[in-house]
DNA sequence: AAATTTTTTGGAAACGTTTCCAAAAACTGT
DNA sequence: ACAGTTTTTGGAAACGTTTCCAAAAAATTT
């Protein structure tokens, strides 16, 4: 027997529709009246039922946002800012960790038509029908789903020339690369071409491992990569994870770094470690998030959006170059 | 315009009470009728509306999760899990990353008295008058909010004197102890009590530190620590964010690990960098994550549930410790 | 003081479900 | 073929808001 607006309305000798006024801080309320109210709210202990607001009204309010593992630096920090952006505009953020099920991904969807919530956020690898994606109000990152689909990115290729411009300046010979292919056109897919441009443009040997890895299957793949090029002096990884695996890994063979090999990485400077990141291409998390969420929220306002957003990166040197 | 029950019941020459019956799975629907109603519901593309089954059944199967900080390897790898876990049960998780503001703690429970979660889950140290909390299904991780309040927690006090006594052990004669001292009353206190204990049965000086520490300010504790203490040959840290800064500051000041200064950590296996795991008590958190759903789930179903839920962590040896 | 304009107010209708009760249909046993 | 029992069905009422329109009250002009 919850208190609801009429008790509110009865107690104050007002009608509802005066309580719902002032409840959404409408100005075309006498200021004594409003007094009234507020007082009898107060008594009551009234709170408005957002359920029925909802309904109503017609939205949710909130927003899904879906990460392929939330126990990653990147997506964390990630999900932390979309987080912060969101409620600032009133909105709350649902998360989904897909952890590699294609399964949930679709759920969100499902979601969406349901009405649980107004769009969604979209860091992923899998693909997806343009048809169950029609009239969603989605918005992704470096992945491109459709036409109409707005994505944020940040500058992978030219970020990449950078980086492996820097291992050659520093002596570098035998640069390899080690990337994750991903399952849908994404424009991480640039980071594999602009080393290879690069290698080509300094008359330099392409050493390239970029395929479909899984979360939690980095170290086998890094295995193979040293294994069929063991005589690499500099490494490109694309990603925190893989970077980690294979600073690992190249530790375990005794490679000592950064003097035996040189290490840049994409993502990495999320400080675990005090004062001893990676070197490497930091994406500005902060900034894709609180852009994405803003452009998720014109989408959901019906208003048009910009279908490519370009954010720049930086390049942060730290303890695997010399 | 969207399409409702209503219009289905037409389509399919049934009634609204059927259609909703077959939505919802009822067993009482004649299998032609069922059929027929979900050929209708494809025909018309048919979703039900989450809003307005929510404000009927008056619940709204979403749990708030509130942690300190969503990037941070703990707390990241809890949050996956309760998302999992709750999913299992139907419900939807909404991420709350208070970043150590009150303001965002508070809001969370106008979220329930709102009906916009049917409860939460606190991972966090801030503290809340017993007013605020009454009625509402919120389950809490090693804090004491009040009596009635639900708590999961770990063998904070044996798993401690255990991770001392090793660094006994192992040869440590001048263990320090550093920790950040919760708002609230919490079973994490139990950790200074557990090293103070050991050190006094084996008759050695103790070298603590436990204070009020905000996220970010790590740092400058651990410094204060270890030039209040820099003749410590061990030392034990309670929480990852804490081991983080000390190792990082133990090297910066030149001294060698485990060679000069043995570690132990409350949390720490996060396989951060391959195989270099800290020395440390592992806390099961997809064990504790899991079970704090369960009892929050039961609690919202007006269920019976155990006030204190005590799990076992692990000790798992690592690089920090000889 | 009356007429006109503006501001403030009350409350019915609507949002799309679920739930309940009574009624219809389908069975059962004689 | 009928009475009695069980299963299946239809649809009104209710959930607690917001929104709209018309009416009342207040302010302004004549």
């Amino acid at each position: 027997m919850a208190t609801t607006i009429k008790d509110v309305a009865d107690y104050s000798g007002v009608g509802i529709g005066t309580v719902s006024r002032v409840i959404n801080g409408e100005k075309s309320v006498k200021p004594a009246t409003r007094e009234k109210v507020r007082n009898a709210m107060k008594v009551l202990q009234f709170t408005p039922n957002d359920m029925a607001s909802r309904l109503r009204r017609n939205e949710t309010r909130c927003i899904a946002l879906l990460v392929p593992v939330i126990n990653h630096p990147f997506f964390a920090k990630f999900a932390y800012y979309v987080e912060d952006e969101a409620d600032k505009f009133g909105y709350s953020t649902i998360l989904v960790s897909s952890q590699q099920r294609v399964q949930k991904e679709t759920d969100i969807i499902g979601r969406i038509h349901r009405r649980e919530v107004d769009g969604a956020v979209f860091v992923t690898h899998f693909s997806h029908s343009e048809e169950e994606l029609k009239d969603c109000p989605i918005v992704s990152i470096d992945r491109h789903f459709g036409d109409d689909m707005p994505f944020v990115t940040s500058d992978n290729y030219s970020a990449t020339c950078r980086a492996v411009e820097y291992l050659i300046e520093r002596g570098c010979k035998d640069i390899g690369y080690i990337g994750s292919k991903p399952l849908v056109f994404s424009e991480v897919m640039e980071r594999e071409r602009a080393y290879r441009d690069t290698m080509a443009k300094h008359n330099l040997p392409v050493k390239a491992v970029n395929e479909i890895i899984l979360h939690g299957e980095e170290q086998k793949v890094v295995r193979d990569f040293l294994d069929k090029y063991s005589d690499i002096d500099g490494v490109f990884a694309s990603g925190y994870s893989l970077a980690q695996s294979l600073y690992g890994e190249l530790i375990n063979r005794g490679k000592r770094i950064p003097d035996d090999v040189q290490m840049v990485s994409y993502d990495g400077s999320f400080g675990q470690w005090n004062n001893r990141n990676f070197t490497c291409v930091e994406q500005p998390v902060e900034q894709m998030a609180r852009e994405v969420v803003k452009i998720l929220i014109k989408k959901i306002k019906g208003e048009d959006v910009e279908i490519r957003t370009e954010l720049k990166t930086e390049f942060v040197t730290g303890m695997t170059t010399k």
